[in-house]
DNA sequence: CGGAGTAAAAGGCACTT
DNA sequence: AAGTGACTTTTACTCCG
């Protein structure tokens, strides 16, 4: 996920001049009121011309990256009570006049409920994606789905660690992160049921196009799991591609079937691994890697004593 | 024990009323 | 929004080497 900061385009909704790129569609979010642009229609140039090195360095902006995942994008100001602008020590008298302004600055910048529920938010996605171990990049794409859902009152009436999962969720699909809807449940603090509502509310009303789950992004977690070499990863990899091709994969739990692939490929590799312990690393039952199996070695024509 | 197979229950999905 | 039906997975069990 690409954040390209355009400041030559305002917002036609609100003024705001922050517009991000989002989700790799080729769709931009105003990140002031979450107005959806569509296409291409942005300059991602500078707005200023330069026409030295130093001019260049000099009309550079660069400050700390404002994060997507923060409650208010690590932008906010703090006061800070005890020091005036130089560093010295305040004078006894003026430290509670600042107080005093401290309590109601950090006071309005909760004023929103909007601010207060993505706090809310962040903290339980922040938990979370630790907890999944989903990297920053990911988490920050679930942070926007949120922020959108949010602009759109999709929050209100639910819950908001539901929709938080749900969009964590919908970053790992659309990021290919082979983490199962199961997964993030048993993660989160809501159930499965109530997380799949909510990943559907946000496909249908967001309107993103999600890829089909692909069991070849599956391959490599489980692999890992069941200690499998790298070769009878990439064989596993090969088998998928050709049931892939005889449209053996569709309807198919991605997870099962990768477990199968990896199944055939540690037998056809001589690694010996039991349907058990491969069950266990892909959370599917044996039944499953034995049908798929099954359905695999007769639809493919495959031998397992090659090699 | 590991693997193959089966019947019945349960789950998830598209589609209808 | 509940009901239906085709399809997949799970549960629980048996049999084999």
């Amino acid at each position: 996920m690409s954040q390209k900061l355009s400041a030559s385009v305002r917002c036609p909704e609100c003024g705001g001049s922050h517009i991000v790129e989002d989700l790799d569609i080729g769709e931009f979010v105003c990140s002031k009121c979450g107005l959806v642009i569509k296409g291409s229609m942005l300059d991602r140039g500078p707005e200023w011309r330069a026409f030295t090195p130093e001019e260049k360095q000099a009309k550079r902006r660069v400050g700390a990256p404002s994060s997507y995942s923060r409650y208010d994008k690590g932008l906010s100001t703090t006061i800070d009570v005890n020091r005036d602008a130089y560093g010295r020590p305040l004078p006894q008298k003026m430290r509670r006049q600042m107080w005093r302004l401290r309590k109601w600055h950090i006071r309005s910048k909760m004023h929103l409920s909007t601010s207060r529920n993505l706090m809310h938010a962040m903290t339980e996605l922040e938990r979370l994606a630790e907890k999944l171990h989903i990297s920053s990049s990911a988490q920050e794409m679930a942070a926007i789905v949120y922020r959108k859902a949010l602009n759109q009152d999709l929050v209100r009436g639910r819950c908001i660690a539901a929709i938080v999962a749900a969009a964590l969720y919908a970053a790992c699909r659309f990021t290919k992160i082979p983490r199962t809807l199961k997964e993030v449940a048993e993660a989160s603090i809501r159930d499965k049921g109530e997380l799949a509502r909510c990943y559907r509310l946000l496909i249908r009303k967001l309107d993103i196009q999600m890829p089909p789950d692909d069991p070849l992004d599956y391959v490599s977690k489980i692999a890992k799991k069941a200690w499998l070499s790298g070769e009878t990863e990439s064989t596993a990899l090969q088998i998928i591609r050709e049931a892939r091709r005889k449209r053996l994969t569709m309807g198919k739990d991605p997870s099962g079937l990768a477990a199968a692939a990896l199944y055939i490929a540690s037998q056809s590799n001589n690694e010996r691994v039991t349907q058990g312990d491969l069950s266990q690393a892909a959370d599917v039952t044996q039944v499953t890697i034995r049908n798929r199996k099954k359905e695999l070695l007769q639809e493919l024509e495959l031998d397992i004593q090659n090699r």
